[in-house]
RNA sequence: GGGAGCAUAGCUCAGCUGGGAGAGCAUCUGCCUUACAAGCAGAGGGUCAUAGGUUCGAGCCCUAUUGUUCCCACCA
């Protein structure tokens, strides 16, 4: 490691060095251990498809400060990580590489197509964790783990078997949601909806017995071949005598019945609606309650069957167009509308979505979502911030059967064998099966699953389970899990009930929800925008450090959050500002031996320092258990910044110069407050407080195992801070009011300081001289000096003798002004204590407060007054 | 149609269980003061969306309204 500081911050001259010495040393390495306490964060597993982009960071940043604050605790803090196989999403990518050999899945098999994907992992799945470590992760990298490697392909057909054999997992011919472009079935969840443009077709079916006709109108005229009914509400007057006449379908010339059913709303169109229970959920249904047949009019890929010679093969939409063509030539068209509705899209390829009806495997959820809710009912798990717990109760209360079997190759194959012969259906975690009815060989069911399928059971597939490991039995449940909102009904839900299920016990105790990096404008990242920031770039051009600090500072548990280059440009000043601080203790303390400890005498301003310290400790600490990340930053920065660079440093200048025994004792708190703030800083910034660490005095190898700073009792000195602030309350006073008159620093003058507190300002007259301009201070109980500027603060009244500066008539305006201000806070302030309810019902803290204050108030009015008397004569 | 979030300084946003409105950026003024101009010292700028209510006391709690974003539902 670096023994010394580079003149300037530059990040990438360290940082990648700083990441491979932690690694080389094992330090993210977790293990259970009786003499600590566990700390658990499983990583949300990124797609081994995926680039990594701010969403990535926003959410690993988040954890791994968690993770480094409980592992400096002294916790037993493992971050699990790993990736996912992202079943559809890998599967697209390899299908279109082939595409572009001119290849095609099934032209190679489904064997060579497995060895193609497993190369395609091996090459690109590393990319993605490499990009991690890029940020700083501290993730336990020897556990990683991959959502089909054996572990949890056990743990798949282990869940897979139990399921079925309790009644929770079955195989039904269904309507589902099918992505003509996949060629699979996709779940409920992952089906978006989009507003398009689209039309409204008004028909004219005719009825047989030629007494007329029935319109209706549609938006997806093509699926009229497969219409087995139209249906009106039973309710509805205007149809009530022809509920059960037959109809002539147009085109098709079948015959269909005219059917009631509750479904149909009658002030929606013309109150009548055609049934195609092939290829719309609501029609299916529909279909079910009054035994219509089901026809299905299109192939896998959207097209249309042969069934219809005529539109044989065309497409849905070229399918539509020649339909209506059909329908007008025929009679059966009666106007066209324009009309906007939302349309279900893929959530992978946005193609449109075909509701189609299809044998498929089901999770049985309704038993499942129960204890899930009351788990979170009960607290077992909360959510942060708790609102999010809604968005979870109301997809668990709402929530359909689980569609889980995907027509992929890439994925958790079925564990599900049938009999040619006898059409015997086994489910075994065997890799083969044979019939036990007929004893011959069984054949796998084809498809794979749900990629969340895997994904549901990621907080214990990865500790082990179904086996009872030592890191099942000590790191489970987990403590937090870190992930955005928008992926609770995939994700999280899952987690819950799958747990609760097969574990018995809730995955995670807290669920931290974020939310979205947007672009600068607020608009969300997208490929399609071409809006999206690169994390490694940002990285490459302000450090991973100064990324880290833009993402948590002002980041509120589940609000969206804007990226902006001028706000990473503010972290990286940060970053310089601690480095420069760094500097300048290093050139004070390099040619001496300064222990990393306290000196026995303290001064004034080293207690008030420490004691800040001592303070924000203990704040942060409280802060980072609520998972209030932004605010415990915020009071980091706040302290590094203003309290030890812009106060301490300037405090402690003039004892450094001094030499002698208050020097040493200055240079030993420099180092201890720096320590200490480093140590505070590290969660956020691993890099920058690693690095700076090892350069000054210290024991241990490396930051990130000392001890996080809490408050103490011993660090605590009230008395000698309220001294200190008196000081720089008198300080920042003075440079107020010289700043006002524009009197430049160069120029200096005699201070005059009356107050009661003289003992505190004779000690303190050295700040005063050094920070505030002052040629020397005199300090007394009271002045009588002609032609002064005035300046009163809380506890002193502070004349300098700049004659040709002043004028009379401004200095007296400016005492009126304050004179009126300190009288108006006074006055709310009697107020309050002239009032019974006020002094019955508050508390005796505030009420003191308060009493305290009016003293001050009156006490400055006083020495205002006297200022404008003394201007006067 | 149902639900949720947000509305605070010119901009981007914090503000924990109600007890005198904050930060960063931007603007203005003065400074190369023994680390740092990516800096230092100051300043200006807010009826906390609107209207009611609860309370001794409301940015915070309640009700309604307006605007905005998102999620769910899907009336063909």
């Amino acid at each position: 490691m670096a023994k010394e500081l580079a003149k300037a911050y530059e990040p990438a001259q360290f940082e990648n060095r700083i990441y491979e010495f932690w690694m080389n040393n094992g330090y993210f390495h977790a293990e259970p251990d009786k003499n600590k306490k566990p700390y658990t964060i499983v990583m949300p597993p990124p797609n081994i498809t995926g680039q990594l982009h701010m969403g990535h960071a926003l959410d690993n940043t988040l954890q791994d400060i968690l993770i480094r604050f409980k592992r400096m605790q002294g916790y037993s803090a493992l971050w699990l990580p790993g990736t996912d196989h992202a079943s559809i999403a890998t599967e697209a990518k390899i299908v279109e590489a082939m595409r572009k050999e001119g290849i095609t899945k099934e032209e190679i098999g489904r064997e060579k197509f497995l060895e193609r994907a497993w190369d395609w992992k091996k090459e690109y799945g590393g990319r993605i964790v490499k990009q991690l470590r890029k940020i700083g992760s501290s993730a336990d990298w020897e556990r990683e783990r991959f959502t089909m490697d054996e572990g949890c392909n056990k743990a798949v057909k282990e869940v897979f078997v139990r399921l079925y054999e309790k009644g929770l997992i079955y195989r039904g011919e269904r309507i589902i949601n099918w992505c003509p472009k996949c060629l699979t079935s996709i779940s409920d969840a992952e089906v978006e909806y989009e507003e398009q443009a689209g039309h409204f077709w008004h028909l004219r079916y005719p009825l047989k017995d030629g007494s007329g006709y029935i319109n209706l109108a549609t938006t997806r005229p093509e699926t009229l071949l497969g219409d087995t009914a139209v249906a009106v509400n039973p309710n509805d007057e205007r149809y009530k005598d022809m509920v059960g006449k037959t109809l002539i379908l147009p085109i098709v010339h079948r015959e269909i019945p005219i059917i009631a059913d509750d479904y149909v709303e009658p002030d929606f169109g013309t109150g009548v609606v055609k049934i195609t229970p092939a290829h719309d959920p609501n029609d299916f249904e529909v279909g079910l309650r009054h035994n219509l047949p089901v026809i299905n009019v299109m192939t896998d890929d959207a097209k249309i069957t042969d069934d219809y010679p005529k539109y044989a093969g065309m497409d849905r939409y070229e399918a539509r167009k020649v339909i209506v063509e059909d329908l007008e030539a025929e009679g059966a068209l009666v106007k066209i509308e324009d009309y906007t509705h939302n349309v279900g899209t893929c959530y992978r390829c946005s193609t449109t979505v075909e509701p189609r009806v299809s044998k498929q495997w089901f999770v049985k959820m309704k038993p499942l979502a129960g204890p899930a809710i009351d788990a979170v009912k009960n607290d077992d798990t909360q959510f942060v911030p708790p609102h999010f717990e809604k968005t979870y109760f109301h997809w668990l209360e709402n929530i359909r059967d689980w569609c889980i079997s995907r027509q992929l190759w890439w994925g958790h194959q079925i564990p599900a064998f049938y009999c040619g012969d006898c059409g015997e259906t086994v489910v075994t975690k065997d890799n083969s099966a044979v019939c036990p009815k007929c004893g011959k060989q069984m054949r796998q069911d084809p498809d794979t699953l749900d990629t969340w399928f895997s994904s549901a059971l990621w907080p214990f597939s990865t500790l082990g389970w179904p086996e009872k490991t030592a890191e099942m039995e000590y790191f489970y449940p987990t403590s937090v899990l870190v992930t955005g909102y928008d992926i609770i009904p995939f994700w999280v839900m899952r987690m819950m009930f799958s747990a609760l299920e097969h574990v018995g016990e809730v995955p995670f105790k807290t669920v931290l929800i974020h939310g979205l990096v947007r672009d600068s404008l607020g608009r969300k990242m997208s490929k399609s925008l071409g809006n999206g920031i690169d994390p490694l770039e940002v990285i490459s051009q302000f450090g991973a450090d100064a990324l880290r600090l833009t993402l948590v500072t002002g980041n509120a548990p589940g609000n969206d959050m804007r990226y902006s280059e001028e706000k990473v440009t503010a972290s990286r000043n940060f970053a310089n500002k601690l480095w420069n601080a760094s500097r300048f203790v290093h050139m004070n303390i390099d040619d001496f031996n300064v222990e990393n400890k306290l000196p026995d005498t303290l001064e004034p301003e080293d207690k008030w320092i420490i004691s800040t310290l001592n303070d924000v400790a203990g704040q942060v600490c409280e802060n980072l258990d609520k998972f209030e990340l932004g605010i415990a930053v915020q009071k980091v920065y706040d302290f590094i910044w203003d309290c030890y660079c812009d106060w301490y440093i300037e405090l402690a200048k003039a004892r450094l110069q001094s030499g002698g025994e208050s020097a040493q004792a200055a240079r030993q708190v420099l180092v201890w407050v720096l320590d200490r703030a480093l140590r505070l800083l590290h969660p956020f910034m691993p890099f920058i407080t690693e690095e700076i660490w090892q350069t000054i005095p210290h024991e241990g190898e490396t930051i990130m195992l000392q001890k996080f700073p809490e408050y103490k009792d011993e660090l605590n000195f009230p008395e000698a801070s309220a001294e200190m602030v008196r000081i720089m309350d008198a300080v920042k006073a003075i440079r107020n009011r010289r700043s006002e008159m524009n009197v430049p620093p160069s120029r200096k003058a005699k201070v005059y300081v009356a107050s009661q507190f003289a003992d505190t300002f004779n000690s303190g007259a050295k700040f005063i001289v050094k920070l505030a301009s002052a040629s020397e201070v005199e300090v007394g109980s009271a002045f009588d000096i002609d032609g002064a500027v005035t300046i009163v603060t809380a506890d002193a009244k502070i004349y300098i003798p700049m004659t040709e500066l002043v004028d009379k008539e401004a200095e007296l305006k400016r005492l009126n002004k304050e004179l009126e201000a300190t009288k108006k806070l006074l006055a709310q302030d009697e107020g309050k204590l002239n009032n019974a309810g006020f002094m019955s019902k508050a508390p005796e803290k505030v009420i003191e407060k308060i009493k305290m204050q009016a003293e001050k108030e009156r006490e400055k009015i006083a020495m205002i007054n006297a200022a404008i008397e003394a201007l006067n004569n």
